[in-house]
RNA sequence: GCGUCGGUCGUAUAGCGGCAAUUACACGAGACUGUAAAUCUCGCGACCAUUGGUCUCCGGGGGUUCGAGUCCCUCCCGACGCA
């Protein structure tokens, strides 16, 4: 083992792929199944490095596109990297950009999100929209794909061995490869033509990484895709398990119902001893599903950015804390929760903060989201270990509602 | 007392003969899954209803007109000016 990283399993379930692990990083230990907060632009929004170590946090995640348009990664780099650079000094992992392709790609203006509750079958047929009033701002090629960045319209060009390049310098412990998010709304024909690239991307994105000094304290993790088809699914993680990466992630935008067959497709495949990611996935049910089966991080932006909209998690589910009943409702955000939001504060206070548009609500909701989901994954570890996850997982469960 | 301007959906506004009536905020609700997001969507007179329909509405009352927040008369209220 003579890695950046280092993962044991220490329990798994029984007769499933999930497991409880330690990744150990050039910043720390992650204890896994664990969950990643996403600090895009390096920051987690509305919380200090401090507040996120304290609410529980063990490992966040930053974005490769969004630090190299701004402040430059030849910023974050003279600044000592990301470690230095925000002041957050566990592990931390950077996004290679892939998810832009997407987001800011297939997904632009068209109200496709990475989680889709059902696909429709018309929109399927007529695969996507066009726009014609939108000026495109995502152009894909075989050897990378051109940005307009989405803050001044200047055309950026990232290929894998580019976006490795930045994360070097970002200085991230794990970073991804570069990759194409596509949409499920996609063509089978798209889905073929759009693996083939990623895997040609992926094995650059590694040769790159393994030419430079970077590769000895800094891990890189293969993204599988395969959109919603077994055959493509499982050839993806055939080919990127081919390629000695540190890790693992399996990123893709889903179909709720597909998104438990893709998983278990990838993870009865992928090898045991090496780190799992699902990318960007984060609701409580699916958090269960793939702890289940074998995922052992996830990162979502959902805990924090629900907070800032003013919904908040509950045992029973969640709740918008702008709504009427609330505003003389003097109760805790929610009761038994250690979080430094609900051990101080009522609901009467947030709903007057969200209602008064102050800064401190998305911070004090932030903190408990946060809390409330990593609480959560770091519950789900500890029930592995100790042989209680099925219990656990139904009891969590039959209380509450999505 | 006289004169001028003004009274429109909780508030502030638009409207100057075809209007259930503009916009913003407030209010009510919903959405959000590798962050274009402290954002976005919908609703906001009432009652039915499948597209759609019926009624009631722009300070009060009266008038002109096929038709009136919109024009006329009058009353009430407010601001300003002159006494």
């Amino acid at each position: 083992m003579s890695g950046p990283i280092k993962f044991t399993i220490e329990n798994k379930l029984e007769g499933k792929l999930g497991r409880a692990g330690l990744l150990e990083t050039p910043h720390g230990t992650i204890e896994t199944p664990s969950f990643v907060a996403v600090g895009t632009k390096a920051t987690v929004k509305a919380i200090t490095p401090e507040m996120l170590s304290s609410l529980g946090a063990q490992v966040m995640i930053a974005n490769t596109y969004h630090l190299f348009l701004q402040p430059g990664d030849e910023i974050v780099k003279k600044a000592g990297g990301l470690h230095d650079f925000m002041n957050w000094h566990g592990p931390m992992m950077t996004d290679s950009g892939g998810f832009q392709v997407f987001s800011l790609g297939s997904a632009y203006g068209k109200g496709i999100s990475k989680v889709t509750k059902e696909i429709d079958p018309q929109l399927l047929l007529n695969e996507a929209p066009e726009d014609p009033d939108k000026p495109k701002i995502v152009s894909i090629d075989p050897d990378g794909v051109t940005f307009k960045s989405h803050l001044d319209g200047t055309s950026y060009y990232l290929t894998p061995e580019k976006s490795i390049e930045i994360q070097h310098n970002l200085g991230a412990d794990i970073i991804f490869a570069f990759d194409e998010c596509t949409s499920p709304l996609e063509p089978d024909h798209y889905q073929r033509e759009a693996l083939d690239r990623t895997h040609r991307w992926a094995k650059r994105s590694l040769d790159y990484h393994r030419s430079k000094e970077n590769s000895k304290h800094q891990a890189l993790f293969g993204i599988v895709h395969g959109g919603r088809s077994e055959k493509l699914r499982k050839e993806s993680a055939e080919a990127i398990k081919a390629l000695d990466f540190d890790g693992f992630g399996i990123g893709g935008s889903f179909s709720k119902v597909d998104m438990t067959t893709a998983v278990q497709w990838v993870n009865e495949i992928l090898p045991e001893d090496k780190p799992r990611h699902l990318l960007g996935i984060g609701e409580p049910e699916d958090l269960f599903m793939g702890v289940e089966n074998g995922v052992d991080l996830f990162d979502c932006v959902a805990p924090t950015r629900m907070a800032r909209n003013g919904t908040i998690y509950t045992k029973t589910g969640k709740i918008n804390m702008m709504n009427a009943q609330y505003v003389d409702d003097f109760t805790p955000i929610e009761k038994d929760c250690p979080c430094y939001t609900c051990k101080n504060y009522k609901r009467a206070y947030l709903s007057h903060l969200f209602r008064a548009k102050e800064m401190l609500a998305g911070t004090l909701a932030t903190i408990h989201n946060l809390y409330f989901i990593i609480n959560l994954v770091h519950s789900m570890r500890i029930a592995i270990i100790d042989g209680t996850f099925d219990d656990f997982k139904k009891a969590f469960l039959a209380r509450y509602t999505a």
